[in-house]
DNA sequence: CCAATAACTTGACACTGTGTCAATTGACAA
DNA sequence: TTGTCAATTGACACAGTGTCAAGTTATTGG
């Protein structure tokens, strides 16, 4: 292994992401990191409580590597509401493949442990920024469809966006990365963009 | 209890469906039923070799219950594709919040338990084929927008109804279910109905 | 009336995975 | 030397699912 003078901590993430990543993200187990990692299992838990703790920072490990908040706060420079809205499905929706093995693990346990349910939540709630910024931006615009106020069309915007929808219709229904992005940007503009 | 001459199956498919819709949905647990249907465990597993394998037959019950069929069919005898797309929105739509209690401990198994994805696979597959048909009424109707392939179109009006945006919508986002209803359909028309 | 059968009960147990606890080792530093 | 820190080993508690075996009860048919 070629982490072998990494700290213990950055050995652990590393390893949970290689595991969360390859896999098909399902059965990452406490031990199978550890032994990933090249320590004992206990060795874990002097490290992080609980899984859901290690999994979250696993999440902040990643944003790191990727550079998440500069991504998406680019979608900011874009001049009008319009083009900041297709940059920010653009910018977010072209991170979800690079994080979902986490993504996909952590919502497993959503449904059964509240921790993870609650590190779940916050992320989101920071695409939920991203997404109020865009509608935000094209109400200022004067662009904003009069269908819906304006905490709907956030609402909206969100769970068109949520991971759940990206994963039925690249994974179960096919669609390209690419595709995605094109049909996300047409839809949104069909339902946010004033006629 | 008033189900005690009632045969055995059925009275774990009613106690689950009762610990399922009432509770929270959670912590649903062999024991949990066998206790509320009067009788051992063990005896669960005389009826329903698994957990999963009771919570499937628990959606044929609960859609003998409510004729999902009828309801579902109902929207066939709309006259134009419009009526159609519209019918259909709100015969699932409003049949959702009356299965989420099966659908959410279903959809937590979905990702471990092999069998239960199946079964949640299958009657989603169910769904989608209401949506291919009010989108065909559409297209005959010459009233499909150009934008998208007819899969494609399939694709998104079956993601836009998942269980899961009507959770977050609903559930997460504090959306009335009339508002639900009513967004989506306009949602709907606005993507898929040529301008 | 006896016997077979089916449905059910009781209780013990295996298994998986998480998280805890205690005793021990090895390294490095004051 | 002594202290302390990181890690190790191994045992164990706990939940929940599913299995197994032996015993009970009621019904029914010869």
């Amino acid at each position: 292994m070629s982490s072998d003078k990494l700290p213990t901590r950055d050995k652990i993430l590393k390893a949970s992401l290689y595991l969360l990543e390859t896999g098909n993200g399902d059965g990452v187990r406490m031990g199978d990191i550890a032994k990933r990692a090249g320590i004992s299992r206990q060795a874990l838990y002097l490290h992080f409580a609980t899984r859901a703790e290690l999994l979250v920072a696993v999440t902040h490990y990643l944003d790191k590597l990727h550079g998440t908040d500069q991504r998406l706060a680019a979608s900011r420079a874009a001049k009008s509401g319009v083009e900041r809205l297709d940059a920010y499905i653009d910018a977010w929706g072209n991170f979800i493949p690079e994080i979902y093995g986490v993504a996909k693990a952590l919502l497993a346990m959503r449904d059964r442990d509240e921790a993870a349910a609650e590190a779940w939540d916050a992320r989101m709630q920071d695409v939920r920024h991203g997404c109020a910024a865009a509608i935000t931006a094209l109400r200022d615009d004067g662009m904003l469809s009069e269908d819906y106020s304006q905490t709907r069309a956030i609402d909206i915007l969100w769970t068109m966006l949520s991971v759940r929808n990206w994963q039925q219709l690249t994974i179960q229904c096919g669609w390209s990365q690419k595709e995605y992005i094109t049909h996300m940007k047409s839809l949104a503009r069909k339902v946010f963009v004033k006629a």
